[in-house]
DNA sequence: AATCGATAGTTACGATTGCAACTAATATGC
DNA sequence: GCATATTAGTTGCAATCGTAACTATCGATT
């Protein structure tokens, strides 16, 4: 009806989820069937792998945008497989420490090839223009982010 | 752990998704608190709402990238509201073609001004320079999923 | 016109999710 | 130093989701 000026295909939460919902879904299929992993656990195995250093829980949701129920079930799985272990804090007890073990650093490997495959073809299918253009609008995004004050259900 | 060249950081994935997820939380939130309107029923509502003609509950999923089933049950719960009618199709009985009532379109109206209002608190954090690179970025997105086969989750 | 395959949409059911409540530990205010 | 608030992480439970199977219809083949 576009009764007032609004335009849904210029907003910006329904177009950032479109993309992201289409580019996410391809490469879920491709992780879901080689490894049976979920997404929930490829985003933190990815979150744990990416630094060099140990994360908390906490922190991997802050990373990678969520709940921290599906942070928890997801480091509860990728344990039980052996692909991470944790380390209470000598300081807070509170705290755990996240690290990959040897096995979740091979399958961390083993996946980032997968994923720099499908980056490639991304690459090819957007083109350069556009990636750029994406970098420049996400970095911006990110810089915002930063300023929110996250919502309850994160 | 880095060890290859790969950097999640870079990754369209979980860029995206990380924004996506952000932006449209906080706007859930709103329609959530106001109207108790599911996200499948807001994006339901707002395919339906942003055209001037009736959609079918596959052209809306298409739309929106949702899975069939997520729309039938959003469409069934609008209808219950009375926020939408079905019409069967004359030539071909399997098609129902979907149109917001007068109700619907208020309340589409009432959601697009909190929508507006969102869109230029998003302006104002992320700034014209980023928006700009955000829709250019996303335009070669849409081009590109255009050459997607779907995946079957849609 | 009978059969086979494809398509639109729904639904049963098991899996996943998020909210709220919980445990356990730390930090803060008085 | 004790009560209270806050934070990290987990879990019970109800709601939501996606897969697969289903109904109903249409199109194509023969």
């Amino acid at each position: 009806m576009a009764a007032d000026g609004f335009e849904l295909s210029a907003f910006l939460p329904y177009r950032l989820n479109r993309a992201a919902e289409f580019v996410a879904l391809r490469f879920a299929a491709q992780y879901k069937a080689r490894y049976q992993l979920t997404r929930p656990e490829w985003r933190t195995l990815a979150a744990l792998g990416s630094t060099s250093r140990p994360m908390t829980a906490t922190e991997v949701g802050a990373h990678s945008a969520m709940h921290k129920t599906k942070v928890s079930r997801a480091v509860a799985a990728l344990e039980k497989r052996r692909w991470l272990t944790r380390r209470e804090d000598a300081g807070d007890r509170r705290i755990e420490h996240l690290e990959l073990t040897k096995t979740g650093i091979r399958a961390y490997g083993e996946l980032t090839e997968l994923a720099a495959r499908y980056q490639a073809e991304l690459d090819t299918l957007i083109g350069p223009a556009g990636m750029q253009a994406l970098a420049v609008g996400l970095d911006a995004v990110e810089r915002a982010i930063g300023r929110f004050e996250l919502p309850p259900s994160a």
